[in-house]
DNA sequence: TCTGGGGTCCTAGGACCC
DNA sequence: TCTGGGGTCCTAGGACCC
């Protein structure tokens, strides 16, 4: 196979080209930035549509209006930042309160989820006309398999790749980094080595120049904790994991971690593309502004509680999925996780059965520390068009039952 | 100054059945 | 009194990804 890896860079405002800018804050205020051009020009006529004045003249909003790091207070964490924000140690994940002491001067974006959507879907809707076997990886994703597009083996799958990125250029506006190689997995390290435009080929052959000399932590799915432990075993770069014999890595890290260790470092992964991709499960959880206690905090805690029920009972609604495994998550003060789930007979997508599930699975938990985060989640989905076929089922055994006794 | 929200997959123990 | 396997489902926690 023929992979692409394809990401969209998701940041627009070219009147920020250049400057430090971090995207994230799961908890600013609902229309702050346009407040603030409110407040910057007072002579506009902002009352109606000026969310999108805003939004059709984003590089006629002054710098000056944006928001700053330094004025954040709260527990969010950066989605993504730019590279001049990069260079003051700032990185994904961080929280924000920590940044704006590294950076204190960078301007701070809201993620605008309804607009990162938007231009998700036309992202993939350009990518699919070109190349219609894709895999949806994410908002800002997906890997092409582009063996059987017309013109892809040009120069490599340079060509096509070029094509893709201007045709995305001109309908969005937005960037787009492309990585091309034999599979999935070489396809998105390549994909990295020319961010944030940039195209990149790499060759079965080139594995040993290209690929061995990275660290184990760009192979996806060596996290912070395998990165750790392989490094205090002295291996630091992809070329010295290759370098590791089968059975030692199968050793240190299982039968299965440690395979697919071994032909991830050379460079083997015949993964196909996922195309049809079926939901597991469905969540909402909240971080509370401050951390809140079972006893003290209960009718605060049993607000956002129900909340959430109702919230995870529409999202299956409205996508079309009941399921049967109801669990709860909880983090603590000290961050420390906990979850409970409990399966009901028949899957659900009612948020008062949802709720009093849940409600079981918190009396299972621990609630003597405080809380920082709740969440409510449901497992085990299918299609809620089973369910009626099902509930028939169980429906007409009651009836036969009824009718023997 | 602590660390979002939405997911997937894996592991491991126990229940339960054959 | 002690001792089988295999298979599936459920539950809790954790690693990892976007």
């Amino acid at each position: 196979m023929d992979a692409f890896y394809a990401s969209v860079e998701l940041l627009r405002y070219p009147q920020l080209k250049g400057l430090p800018v971090v995207i994230g804050g799961g908890r600013r205020r609902e229309d702050d930035l346009l407040a603030r051009l409110r407040q910057a020009q007072p002579e506009r006529e902002w009352d109606q549509a000026e969310r999108d004045w805003a939004q059709a003249h984003l590089n006629e909003i002054p710098v000056s209006v944006f928001p700053l790091l330094k004025d954040y207070t709260g527990r969010g964490v950066i989605t993504t930042a730019t590279y001049a924000a990069r260079q003051f140690g700032i990185g994904s994940a961080m929280g924000l309160m920590k940044a704006a002491k590294l950076c204190p001067q960078a301007i701070l974006l809201p993620v605008d989820f309804p607009e990162i959507r938007k231009y998700s879907q036309q992202f993939k809707s350009i990518v699919t006309e070109i190349a219609p076997l894709m895999e949806d990886r994410g908002v800002d994703e997906v890997y092409i398999d582009f063996t059987d597009v017309p013109g892809g083996q040009r120069q490599g799958g340079r060509s096509l790749a070029r094509l893709i990125q201007k045709t995305i250029l001109d309908a969005t506006g937005l960037t787009c980094s492309i990585g091309v190689a034999p599979n999935k997995l070489i396809a998105k390290m390549a994909s990295e080595f020319n961010k944030p435009k940039g195209i990149s080929v790499v060759f079965e052959e080139d594995l040993q120049t290209q690929i061995w000399p990275l660290a184990c932590r760009k192979i996806n799915g060596i996290g912070p904790k395998a990165d750790a432990k392989l490094q205090s075993l002295g291996v630091v770069t992809i070329g010295q994991l290759a370098a590791q014999e089968l059975a030692w890595l199968i050793e240190h890290f299982g039968k299965k971690t440690g395979a697919w260790m071994h032909d991830a470092a050379h460079g083997r992964d015949d993964r196909p593309l996922v195309m049809d991709s079926e939901p597991v499960s469905m969540s909402r959880e909240t971080t509370f502004e401050r951390d809140l206690h079972a006893v003290r905090d209960k009718a605060e805690l049993g607000a956002v509680f129900t909340r959430l029920c109702e919230q995870v009972a529409a999202d299956l609604q409205r996508k079309g999925y009941v399921g049967k495994t109801i669990g709860i998550k909880l983090r603590y003060d000290n961050f420390k996780t906990a979850t409970r789930d409990q399966t009901i007979e028949l899957p659900t997508d009612d948020a008062k059965t949802i709720r009093q599930t849940a409600g079981l699975c918190l009396k299972r938990v621990p609630l003597e520390r405080r809380l920082r985060l709740l969440g409510v989640r449901v497992g085990g989905l299918e299609k809620a068009g089973e369910q009626s076929k099902i509930a028939q089922e169980a429906t007409d055994l009651g009836a036969t039952e009824q009718q023997l006794f």
